[in-house]
DNA sequence: AGCACGCCGACT
DNA sequence: GTCGGCGTGCTC
């Protein structure tokens, strides 16, 4: 008897196990999928995990469904990777292969239904909602659950589904999809027929009366003669200024003949390769060290300024590794993988780069996964956000993390809760490959490995073509408030120098931590203020939509006119974000051109891409934007940079608060003066003494790592010590409490100390449910191993209790 | 996670 | 009196 252990796409922990025959064991491999069927009526993709013969002691195997696989899709290092993240995030290798695998790999079944040939039903038999499927059906030859749904519009079809099986009317059948659809092209050639001189002759002759025609066929052997590849039905039309229709005829007469190709589409016809640039002194001695640190550490941080060249510095370690025959990865955060970026690899290493990220369809990212798989010469380089540490690499050699300090290589929901900075570490000891972390502002945690010597270390500290960093002001908003020098959220030091930015033909970035155009509205008379029905915030009011909405959970109202608690019809707005500002600027400067870059005009493919494009055109003068305008973006002629307010970043309620605005702050003012011209920075704050801000002007970051790192010591906080944080959810608020105090108490039976909490987040409710927060600190010699293993005894135990039950435990391993 | 089974309120 | 709400338990 033989049998296999699979891994299935859900939350639950166990393997589950099926038999197979003698001839499927031998085709069988780990890494390979099977459709299995699950519970009464689903099917789900499995991927082999073991493959063994002890048979089940307490149930029963069922039989697969089918092989889906002719070679396994997963290798035995993405295994061992697998099993790394569950055990170290705390997560089932079920969350790891959903969110591993593209979402085309995962088959879903559908159920389909379609009517009982064999049997006459009459009309009297069936009931009202009975007859509409049934006479459905008469038109349709088949019907999915979906559509049951809208023809009875209901949502609980199954009983009507039921009662038509038991009256034989209809059948039921599982379906299963495979999402990925290879995409054809459409070709034409000239028929074999008339490959002889003669017969050719003869047509050109025939097609003398049909002008158009004889100009797309001329068309066509003008381009065979001078590509001497396939003809795409598309370029000849284009090429000949022929419709399609004409193309058509001539398909129908016989003339020509159309077939299809199979063809990627990911394809980077780009031209010639160009050399990669010359490296200035302070690169290459950067790069000398670099190469001498993977020496002695597998792990190099490279803290280097912004516009220091960073780039050109990997590029030059990519070029070792491939010359090695290794494959590349390059980690960005999701934000930074613009065109600029790209296209510039792209010119130095051509088709060999593949781009991964969630942006693209579900076609595109199975074929950069399949060509990776084949280790095809078109996948040696991976640029991706933090989900291709889950490609199906067989040969690294490099791994490159840039933005190294950016949060957003965390993933915090769903499961697996994982950091991709930390995991791309262990994913090259796997591979015995090397890790760059890169940075301007390099995270706490990085910056305190390398001090530790547990990293290798370099720094580059000169911007190229020794550009000077820019000159940071810092305006004291409650004097020039005091004194009325504002306009707006305006001063007239900002002013100023914007006036005179522009008067020189030069760009400005303003930088805004807030997106909409006020985030609290208040009643004058009253002090009401519309709150989300489903969280406990209150509604930001967007202005272009005339629009309450909350930023939690996304409802949206209409702005009201008069107040919804006493009725008075003046209503004040209190904070500002992106939108307001937006307008403001339009009113100060008139005569330029204004664009905003946050979460609400970047929807879509190519959101960001239009924006960026535009103002680095120099046909926007003016960008104000959210954090998304720090990520790694390069524009040449940005000489002013203007953070409107510095003092709701910090102080925001979070132990890294400090540490983020530092590098905020920077890497925002990274953005200005990248050519010649010094740039300007000009931060307004109502407490410009603040030692975060004195760092920032100076570009201290080793006080502003010294400082933070005495205060993390003194709260013991990451990376002195570690943090898992536990989040329960409900619905009942006084049920969260009940079972948030059970289980920090059982903690603390433990950990002692440790254990912080249960604390309500600063937005206790969202989405209807309550939040409470328990957070476990591990000192670094307490083992972190153990430390999981007795929280998920604790877990266990808490699930053992039937009125805690329905509460959602989370389970969030560093949760920073 | 889904899905079925089972027990209590608002409607035909 | 039924339809349907979600609490509980199970899935190889």
């Amino acid at each position: 008897m033989n049998y296999i252990d699979v891994i299935l796409p859900l939350p639950l922990q166990k393997l589950f196990t099926y038999s197979i025959t003698e001839a499927e064991a031998s085709f069988l491999r780990v890494g390979m999928r099977v459709a299995v069927p699950f519970g009464k009526s689903k099917i789900y993709t499995g991927l082999v995990h073991r493959i063994h013969t002890s048979k089940p002691l307490v149930y029963e195997a069922k039989d697969i469904h089918q092989i889906l696989d002719e070679e396994p899709i997963i290798n035995a290092q993405q295994l061992a990777f697998w099993e790394w993240i569950s055990s170290y995030y705390m997560c089932t290798l079920g969350d790891v292969m959903r969110a591993a695998l593209p979402s085309a790999f995962l088959l879903e079944s559908e159920t389909i239904i379609s009517k009982n040939n064999q049997k006459e039903i009459l009309d009297e038999e069936l009931l009202d909602d009975e007859f509409l499927v049934y006479e459905a059906l008469q038109h349709q030859s088949s019907l999915k659950i979906q559509d049951l749904m809208n023809i009875l519009d209901r949502k609980n079809v199954l009983p009507v589904i039921k009662r038509l099986l038991e009256k034989e009317a209809i059948h039921l059948q599982e379906e299963i999809y495979e999402k990925y659809k290879p995409k054809w092209v459409r070709y034409v050639r000239l028929h074999p027929n008339f490959s002889s001189e003669a017969a050719l002759q003869a047509v050109l002759e025939e097609l003398n009366r049909a002008p158009k025609q004889k100009q797309v066929v001329m068309t066509l052997f003008m381009l065979t003669a001078k590509t001497k590849k396939p003809i795409k039905v598309t370029e000849l039309t284009e090429a000949s200024e022929a419709s399609s229709a004409i193309v058509k005829t001539l398909i129908d007469k016989g003339i020509l003949e159309e077939y299809h190709i199979q063809t990627d589409r990911v394809t980077y016809s780009g031209e010639e390769n160009e050399a990669s640039k010359k490296l200035n002194e302070y690169q290459n001695t950067a790069l000398k060290e670099i190469k001498e640190s993977f020496v002695k550490h597998s792990v190099t941080l490279l803290h280097g300024v912004t516009s220091s060249g960073k780039t050109e510095i990997y590029v030059k370690l990519i070029e070792e590794a491939l010359a090695k025959g290794k494959q590349v990865l390059y980690l960005l955060p999701e934000i930074a993988l613009t065109t600029q970026l790209v296209t510039r690899l792209q010119n130095y290493f051509g088709e060999q780069v593949s781009v991964f990220h969630s942006k693209y369809s579900i076609h595109e990212r199975v074929e950069v996964y399949h060509n990776l798989l084949d280790n095809s010469a078109k996948a040696q380089i991976i640029l991706g956000a933090r989900s291709s540490i889950f490609l199906p690499f067989s040969n690294l050699g490099l791994i490159i993390v840039d933005e190294e300090h950016e949060q957003s290589f965390k993933q915090f929901d769903p499961a697996p809760r994982y950091h991709a900075r930390d995991s791309a570490v262990v994913l090259a000891n796997i591979h015995k490959a090397k890790t760059l972390l890169g940075s301007a502002t390099p995270s706490l945690e990085s910056y305190f490995n390398a001090k530790q010597n547990k990293y290798g270390f370099v720094a580059l500290s000169t911007r190229f073509n020794d550009v000077l960093m820019p000159e940071i002001e810092l305006v004291d908003l409650k004097d020039k408030y005091k004194r009325k020098k504002m306009k707006g959220h305006f001063s007239d030091r900002l002013i100023e120098e914007m006036t005179e930015t522009l008067k020189e033909g030069q760009q400005i970035i303003l930088f805004q931590n807030r997106r909409g155009f006020s985030p609290i509205v208040e009643c004058v008379t009253c002090g009401n203020a519309p709150q989300c029905p489903n969280c406990d915030v209150s509604l930001t009011y967007h202005q272009y939509r005339n629009q309450l909405r909350c930023h939690y959970c996304g409802y949206q109202a209409a702005m009201l006119q008069t107040c919804g608690a006493c009725g008075s019809p003046e209503i004040d707005s209190k904070g500002f974000g992106t939108e307001q500002i937006e307008i403001e600027v339009k009113q100060l400067f008139p005569d330029h051109k204004v664009a905003r870059m946050d979460l609400d005009t970047t929807r879509g493919k190519y959101g960001y891409e239009k924006i960026i494009t535009s103002f680095e055109q120099q046909e926007v003068d003016i960008l104000v934007g959210t954090q998304m305008l720090t990520k790694g973006l390069d524009f040449r002629n940005v000489n002013l940079v203007g953070i409107m307010n510095a003092d709701n970043m910090l102080n925001f309620p979070d132990f890294r608060a400090h540490e983020r605005s530092f590098q905020l702050m920077l890497q925002v003012s990274g953005r200005a003066g990248r050519t010649e011209k010094r740039g300007r920075v000009l931060i307004q704050t109502y407490n410009p003494y603040h030692k975060i801000l004195q760092q920032v002007s100076t570009n201290d970051y080793a006080s502003m790592f010294k400082e933070q790192m005495d205060e993390r010591y003194v709260f013991k906080y990451p990376p002195v010590y570690r943090l898992i944080k536990i989040t329960l959810k409900h619905k009942d608020y006084n049920r969260v409490n009940m079972a948030a105090d059970w289980y920090a108490q059982s903690l603390r039976q433990v950990f002692g100390d440790f254990v912080l909490g249960p604390e309500f987040p600063p937005v206790a409710r969202i989405r209807n449910q309550y939040h409470k927060n328990i957070i476990v600190k591990i000192p670094s010699k307490q083992s972190l191993a153990k430390t999981k293993e007795t929280i998920i005894r604790i877990d266990n135990s808490f699930n053992a209790v039937k009125d805690f039950r329905s509460v959602r435990v989370i389970l969030n391993v560093d949760n920073y």
